[in-house]
DNA sequence: ACCTGAACACCGTTCAAGT
DNA sequence: ACCTGAACACCGTTCAAGT
């Protein structure tokens, strides 16, 4: 890349940064050319869909999740690797307003510029999943994509003011349903019905 | 109202029920007007806002689950009850894509065409949920508010074509998460009211 | 290679002018 | 009273013309 395009593409993202922060996913992308400094065309040729900005911008932070989910995987105990990769998908979308609908879009959309990123968040929770279900720490009747359905939902109410002071609350039940209360060791089974 | 205008307003009316059905509850109101052979003048005058137009169109499905709420109320167990409002709630919002999120907005938004109805659904739910929770059937640690805020990302998620093939298993287990274990007959008697 | 912005096909919304 | 549609201020997207 050119030395003057790289800077245009830079500077591009910057201020996307900003102005998606502000007005959220379904930002002007109009007005974030404008705020660069750079003609309309220039946006396109460097970002040819909406999708691919919102890639470039989140990259880092998508690649922050998955690499975080490989450690928990390591470090943590099943249950609490699992809490922590639900509490970051939900800390990645917020402050994000429509980035959730359009990572749920991409999921299936295998054209999008952003559907790799989503296969790959499915596939570090859908392990974290997997590693606390073998060890009988989560419910055994969900997958991968039950999972990211659950914590998508999650994050869409919270984008949602209505229900700001309830998503808290919600997002601690839904854990709770998730996870499988741990046996106690003297206890007999939960009594057959 | 004059008689000319009761036309435009009934079909109006009508044309934006099988556009709305067909692209959402954000589709173009100028399209609206076009296919309904009226200037966007006359789409504006009878329904000054979106929310307006969105209301007149849904009342009827509005008042059809409040009332039939009050009916289960009457005529089932407090539990099935619960369960069918939220049934109800989520097919509601089916086939309307983009609803649930104007009902979420209008919640909290005094000025919305659709305030009145969403907080009166709301209430609905909330009172299908105090009686279950009274014969401790569902979990007391949720209010109405919570129950909407559910239903809702249910809604949102029922409109996703990604998860599809899961929201039939998600709603199973939001139900069962709501619901308490019904007590064993030889348990202590549900407490009086 | 890359940048520019006019051009095109749309929006939502308002309001002066018509009937 | 009510209807009309031009007018205004925006979009997303493309592409010929410039450097």
């Amino acid at each position: 890349m050119r030395a003057d395009a790289k800077k245009n593409y830079d500077h591009l993202l910057e201020i996307a940064r900003g102005v998606i922060a502000e007005q959220g996913a379904e930002a002007s992308l109009r007005d974030v050319a404008r705020k660069a400094g750079v003609g309309i065309g220039t946006l396109y040729r460097h970002f040819p869909t909406r999708e691919a900005l919102l890639e470039a911008l989140l990259r880092k932070s998508f690649d922050g999740v998955t690499s975080r989910a490989s450690e928990l995987e390591q470090s943590c105990s099943a249950d609490a690797a699992l809490a922590s990769w639900l509490r970051e998908m939900v800390a990645l979308t917020h402050n994000h307003r429509g980035l959730i609908a359009a990572m749920t879009t991409a999921l299936t959309d295998e054209q999008s510029a952003l559907h790799a990123s989503c296969v790959l968040l499915r596939g570090s929770g859908a392990r974290l999943l997997a590693r606390a279900q073998a060890e009988g720490k989560a419910r055994p009747d969900i997958d991968g994509t039950d999972l990211l359905g659950l914590v998508s939902a999650l994050a869409w109410l919270n984008d949602q003011p209505s229900f700001a002071d309830s998503v808290a609350h919600l997002f601690d039940i839904i854990i709770d349903t998730i996870m499988l209360p741990r046996a106690s060791p003297e206890a007999a089974r939960t009594p057959a019905a």
